[in-house]
DNA sequence: TTAATAATGGGTATTAATAACAATAAGAGC
DNA sequence: GCTCTTATTGTTATTAATACCCATTATTAA
């Protein structure tokens, strides 16, 4: 099997050699070219080194990780880039996903994850690093528990009562409704009070927040 | 550094001698008993085997997976969980982390990956694996995307009026609303205009859901 | 089979909301 | 100081919604 190719960019020289010591320590992996920017990047790839996996600080000088995504995955649709970063905000971390990364790591991952995360991308899956996967889940969780918690609110609507709640919820009147369903205008009004009534509603205004947050609405 | 002691419970016994093996061949891993089911598990423990780490399929006849989880979260809340699964059903990847779950493996990880997860559970992180941290993350792009796109709407609204539209989310009348803040009747519906063509709405009904769907409403 | 319920409608009365014509006062910006 | 905007209020008219009373029909449950 050939050696896994990486180019490994990244501005802090300090950083860049640690990383590259400790990949050039494993016997699968080369480091075939370092740069201290995204455009130093896509020079070596000009000039015909092309890597496996490009290893991308997300905070560089003249262009930044994300750009470099967007560059690579233009031309070499075909290389894998990994974000390596220093921050945990989320939005980055779904930004670079949407553009196309495939590994998102913290800096502060020990060896065996950093070789975990680059064989596994190697390998056609994306990678997010255990403490960040670590927060996703939590916030799901979070979401996921404040989500059930207040859907105490369950009232039993017809079929009839949701078309025209929906309908209500649209803008259209009574009138309106009863042309549109081939009804009394008398028989949707009917219905209007049913819906009232039976969410506990005091009016329109209050019924049609009350199926928007409790998701009556298609 | 000690070995890693591990109870595994799994029904199936191909599948239980196969993950077994894999373990055994580890030098730093110890799997101090198997089970077919929670119940043996917990049997297990009561008679002084006490592991670091419980490695349980979800699905076993008696005790499943998650009630697993919480029979020893109450009785020796130091023991970690990691949950094995052949579902990929987000649904039971959340409820076994609320239960207090560390870790949720599919069956078809390589070994490296089961491995790798083992020791970053012992380490005290929790860990998803590959596939499964891959699903979420598609899913958390969708969610980002779909919520950006729907933004475009953006509606300058004033104090007064933005007080205005909660007030008429709760149900209020003009009247009650114009006691309430001490102006007149008129002006609160001349607000209540505003509103209304501002947004674009066609009346109440659908300024409301405007607002609930745009976030105007605390 | 009978009773209950949901969907459909009618009548009538009252209340609330919407719309279009205004004016005035206060404050911000030039 | 002047202008422009916003918040405030007025008058009047029309339209829409709400709240009761009720009956009929069809379907479902007991």
């Amino acid at each position: 099997m050939d050696k896994l190719k990486i180019i490994l960019a990244e501005d802090h020289n300090l950083v860049r050699n640690g990383i590259k010591m400790l990949l050039e320590s494993q016997a699968d992996i080369e480091v075939i070219a370092e740069a201290d920017d995204g455009t130093r990047v896509l020079e070596h790839m000009a000039s015909g080194l092309i890597p496996d996996i490009i290893l991308a600080d997300i905070n560089m000088p003249e262009m930044d990780g994300i750009s470099l995504i967007k560059a690579v995955k233009s031309s070499h649709p075909d290389i894998k880039v990994v974000i390596l970063s220093m921050l945990d905000h989320e939005k980055y971390v779904m930004q670079a996903f949407m553009e196309g990364s495939y590994g998102y790591i913290l800096k502060n991952v020990n060896e065996s994850e950093m070789l975990f995360a680059l064989k596994t991308v190697a390998g056609g899956a994306k990678y997010l690093c255990v403490e960040l996967t670590e927060t996703m889940l939590n916030r799901c969780i979070h979401e996921a528990s404040a989500q059930s918690e207040q859907e105490e609110v369950q009232v039993d609507l017809s079929m009839r009562e949701i078309e025209v709640l929906n309908l209500v919820a649209e803008g259209y009147t009574n009138q309106e409704m009863a042309d549109k369903l081939f009804l009394s205008k008398r028989t949707i009004e009917g219905h209007r009070q049913m819906l009232i009534d039976k969410t506990g509603s005091k009016n329109t205004a209050s019924l049609i927040r009350f199926a928007v947050v409790n998701g009556y609405l298609n």
